[in-house]
DNA sequence: CGGTACGATAGAACACCGTTCGATAGAGAT
DNA sequence: ATCTCTATCGAACGGTGTTCTATCGTACCG
């Protein structure tokens, strides 16, 4: 395992030289180019022109690289959420830290599949946690019910990221089918169901087609929130 | 591609004589008893007493299978589902029918990351997840409203699920350690943290400590549910 | 200075995975 | 008897995470 951070350059041209740093940027560049399954170590063996048992070096596992460069973007994020001053509503900051979250979900739709996996590694992840739990102890909650809250809108967050994390069939990640013509596609299947054995997939057909992800997250999000609301104020 | 039913008995004893149903159960199984990273092509085969291009005869490649199997034993869950007699509270429907499901997950982690992948294979959710829609007609809202009020119930199940799914790291999976145990390892790290640094972790450690999936999953859905009926109610 | 310990790199091999190919057995129809 | 179509299977292919072992280069120390 390594000891302090790599304080020099490049040596010869022989041999490469890295970084934690170096090993986590490229790691999640490649996340970002290409989806999850685009993260090998041979690939990323090769962008960092070394050898690849030398990534062994800085993480002991491909588990450990995704929590790691999970919780290196997290960082990002964290310094977002924190930045936010606190407003009178405690609720409006948690709507607030909640979706400065999903935004960066939104961007990168792998990290919801490895935020919070493993706290012990990812040491952004449980600040933010705290962070995001910090609002509820401005509310007049038991502890237990600000341990729930708390874990709901995390689960919602996470939820919808899944959702949206399934890496889509390949070809709207190549641009070459838009993600509008994806979901018709399904609506489209969908309308062809029966109305009187599909009474609910018939209803909202319409709403689904073409529907927006920040919309249906900040409606699941408020939905919990305004519970939250009513059990703070009971 | 399979045109019918397997009719038959096994022939001779050289060759195994499979058929879908089969190859389901055999693949739930699996995932069962030891989690989706034993499911694979050749453990598959051998416990159907088969060779492994066997299995793709029914079934084009892993993913469609985890849909195939995922379906499955959702199928089971439908029909409890569908034997729940609506009452008067449409939102207590669909608390039932949320804990049903909820039910089922838990007993099976790995259902969380497969559920609703693909509905064109998985007719059974698709089903499920209209009849989960079908108490929201009922309510005083809007389409968008509906579909909304259901994706975000879905969220908060797939959320969960995926929390559970997390294979845990085989310890107690294998029964050496119990989940108890597990979450006071966690527990006594977060207790170590600075109180100033962490308030928010330092307040809910001890209800961290041991907690219960399914009363904070319920706690979760309670949530969404008070926020539902407040907008049902307006 | 020369030697040595150690931080850091890397190639080759291993075991396993999903998937494909080509061959072939069996049963019914012609 | 031949042909066709369903269903099966062994062997191989390319790719993966991981481990083994050997090495380079630098910092330290006598």
């Amino acid at each position: 395992m390594p000891r302090h951070q790599n304080r020099g350059a490049a040596g010869g041209r022989r041999r490469a030289s890295h970084s934690m740093e170096s090993v986590l940027t490229e790691a999640v560049a490649l996340l970002d180019e290409a989806g999850p399954s685009a993260l090998t170590f041979r690939a990323l063996a090769q962008r960092l022109g070394g050898g690849v048992a030398s990534i062994y070096w800085y993480v002991a596992s491909k588990d450990e690289l995704l929590d790691r460069a999970t919780d290196h973007v997290i960082g990002g994020v964290l310094a977002d959420i924190e930045a936010i001053e606190p407003g009178d509503d405690p609720i409006d900051d948690l709507r607030v830290m909640s979706l400065t979250l999903f935004d960066a979900i939104l961007v990168r739709p792998w990290l919801g599949n490895y935020f919070m996996r493993n706290t012990d590694v990812q040491g952004n992840a449980l600040r933010l946690y705290d962070t995001l739990g910090q609002p509820t102890l401005r509310l007049k909650l038991t502890a237990r019910q600000r341990f729930h809250a708390v874990s709901a809108i995390t689960t919602v967050v996470v939820g919808s990221a899944v959702d949206l994390g399934q890496e889509p069939p390949q070809e709207v990640l190549e641009g070459a089918v838009g993600r509008d013509e994806f979901l018709g596609r399904f609506a489209a299947t969908w309308r062809e169901l029966d109305a009187d054995d599909f009474p609910f997939v018939h209803e909202i057909v319409d709403e689904f087609d073409g529907h927006d992800d920040i919309e249906q997250f900040r409606a699941a999000l408020d939905l919990t929130l305004a519970g939250l609301r009513l059990q703070a104020d009971a």
